[in-house]
DNA sequence: GTGGTCTAGACCACC
DNA sequence: GTGGTCTAGACCACG
């Protein structure tokens, strides 16, 4: 094999009951793994069916996961080839993280506003929720 | 009328090709008219026929709707005579805020850390985010 | 009904035998209806059951069109409810039309390029393929 | 070396990720270097095991692209020597560039015409994409 | 072997 | 009734 696979390190858990559906977990999942750089340029994924069969979920659903995750420049598919890692960018990929953590937190802060608290009690609950990082 | 009712400020508002069920948009703008002090204890609801005729959705969905948020306390319904804002207590009031505002926020931080995005950048993330009180 | 039904004026063709997907022939027509103002704002597209009974394909075929025709904004789906023609400026459609027509007239331009045919000579295929507009 | 061979100024290039299959890719690259006169009757192709490994594709690939281009005219294979530049006729090749621009052409006429843009702007648009020619 | 497309039939929440 | 999701199994072109 020339090719980097990401089988040994990939890692994806599905929930059947949650409300999630199932391409949307896997979608989230190796969207995760390549924005935190688990997964890099090249790197293949699994093919449809195996992945398929491991999650024990239809090949469709899989395609789907794979097919949306192609329309978003994450990965790129070629036929008879399988999946690849796109070539994606640090500056780019620093600025989606910046974003979708910017607007998950603006939520929040909506949220807060409308129900009067304020800015000082806002801070604390981070420092009380935020987890300190651990010294060596 | 011997009554307050709230028809007067309140505005529901409506988006049919959100994710978020209708009944859903209504119970959360109802909760947050109650929660930010909006709607008082015994204000009057819209009766169902006349709040599904005005936002032109099905008079069970407003059913639905109301049955929720009298199971959540904010409301109860007397046969025959109307919704009205149940009695809720201001220490609970907040309690419920502080937990919806912790739990937005949890998942920001979790976000953020998946990232590895720092304590403190996040937390000067806030301070461009939350806007500051105006002076008087 | 107080809504606009596109079902009179609609008309879908399916080529089976086509190397085109017919999903993807199902996406084209559409987009042409609303770019070309056959449907406006609002109408409601055939529901998928009943799409896919006349057109005698399945109705996952016909979701994967519209659910693609959402994402390019043409139309909006609301569960429960139906597909509708979505808003689109009359500005942003002028600019999607051009820049469609450019995209493909771009191609046949470098063509004739690399085969060294002159401008001259490519206005005059122009001149001869374009038909007149007829007189009243 | 009796023979002229193109594998100097040959520069096939292939994208994995594209939906044309790398098969058209390559026969669509030799057909054009022909057709510009980039290579020229009698001048040798690589050979089959040849390309495939500075392509990294597979010599099934490479041989089903050589059977089209024969079948089309525009090389000959001699077993066990090679596969060579056909002769084509002057005639026959400007008929062959000026029926692939018309078609290419037609295609965007058609779009044009669909979108109700008259002759007019059209003829317009390839005053602007078609480059002038440079003067001595 | 691979991905791309399609089918028929199913279950769900929502209206 | 509606759209949203999922399944199991199939055929195709491509490598």
């Amino acid at each position: 094999m020339t090719e980097r696979t990401a089988s040994d390190r990939l890692t994806v858990v599905i929930a059947h009951q949650s409300e999630e559906p199932i391409y949307e977990q896997i979608k989230r999942q190796f969207r995760q793994s390549i924005m935190t750089g688990l997964m890099q340029e090249g790197d293949s994924l699994p093919s449809l069916r195996q992945l398929a069969k491991e999650l024990r979920v239809s090949v469709v659903t899989i395609n789907r996961a794979y097919e949306d995750l192609e329309k978003e420049g994450f990965i790129v598919t070629a036929a008879g080839r399988g999946a690849f890692v796109a070539k994606v960018s640090k500056e780019s990929l620093k600025d989606k993280k910046l974003k979708l953590v910017e607007e998950k937190l603006m939520e929040s802060i909506e949220l807060a506003e409308s129900y009067g608290i304020s800015r000082a009690d806002f801070i604390k609950m981070i420092d009380l929720l935020f987890p300190r990082q651990k010294h060596g």
